[in-house]
DNA sequence: CTCTCGATGTTCT
DNA sequence: GAACATCGAGAGG
């Protein structure tokens, strides 16, 4: 088991949401750890990308993105949903990966249970895999190299030819060059 | 499988 | 007041 270390997180965004598929997120919640391989991200990059939250300026939500790569920021959105993302590259530039889906691998009981749900319905979907970890905004801001709480750790490496790149999700309002920007990346099955 | 629609509350205009 | 990095239920094929 490897602790990802804050060097992980300050590299390139895209580049670091490839070489996120195929780890393990970790949560320890109430002493027992709920994980999954990550299947599926999208990389958000910084102000001047027109689908991310800090495109418009700093603001108390999005403040986490602009400090130090490799903590949590967690948003609520929807009126009911928690969505976990890493925040990438020097603190400043206000870039983050969103997490979309997970492969489930321990404390699946668990997340059963949270979730009131069985099979895929788990953890593939951003709100679905906060609900199963038990994610909110308690950890907005954590820092996810202290391997406590929630951090990643190296699991998997997934070869380049099984990684797909597609459009981002549920961005209809960002300008053309972004909204078809092929920053979404999937494990293929 | 597809599509449509309502839920629900924080944030920003 | 509108929009929102979503989900689940229900209707139809």
């Amino acid at each position: 088991m490897n602790i990802l270390a804050r060097n992980f997180y300050t590299g390139n965004t895209l580049k670091v949401a490839r070489a996120l598929l195929g780890k393990k997120l970790v949560r320890r919640l109430r002493g027992v750890h709920l994980s999954g391989m990550i299947m599926e991200t999208e990389a958000y990059c910084g102000k001047e990308d027109s689908a991310c939250h800090a495109h418009r300026g700093k603001t108390p939500r999005n403040a986490v993105m602009f400090g130090k790569p490799g903590h949590a920021y967690v948003y609520f959105t929807y009126g009911m949903h928690y969505l976990l993302n890493l925040v990438t590259e020097e603190e400043g530039n206000p870039c983050a990966v969103l997490i979309r889906a997970l492969m489930p691998l321990e404390g699946i009981v668990q997340m059963e249970d949270r979730r009131k749900k069985k099979g895929p319905a788990l953890t593939n979907g951003p709100a679905k895999l906060c609900q199963a970890l038990g994610i909110d905004k308690s950890l907005n801001g954590w820092d996810l190299t202290l391997g406590q709480e929630l951090w990643v750790e190296d699991y998997k490496i997934i070869p380049p030819k099984l990684i797909v790149a597609t459009p981002r999700i549920g961005i209809a309002y960002a300008k053309e060059e972004h909204r078809e920007a092929p920053w979404r990346f999937l494990v293929k099955l």
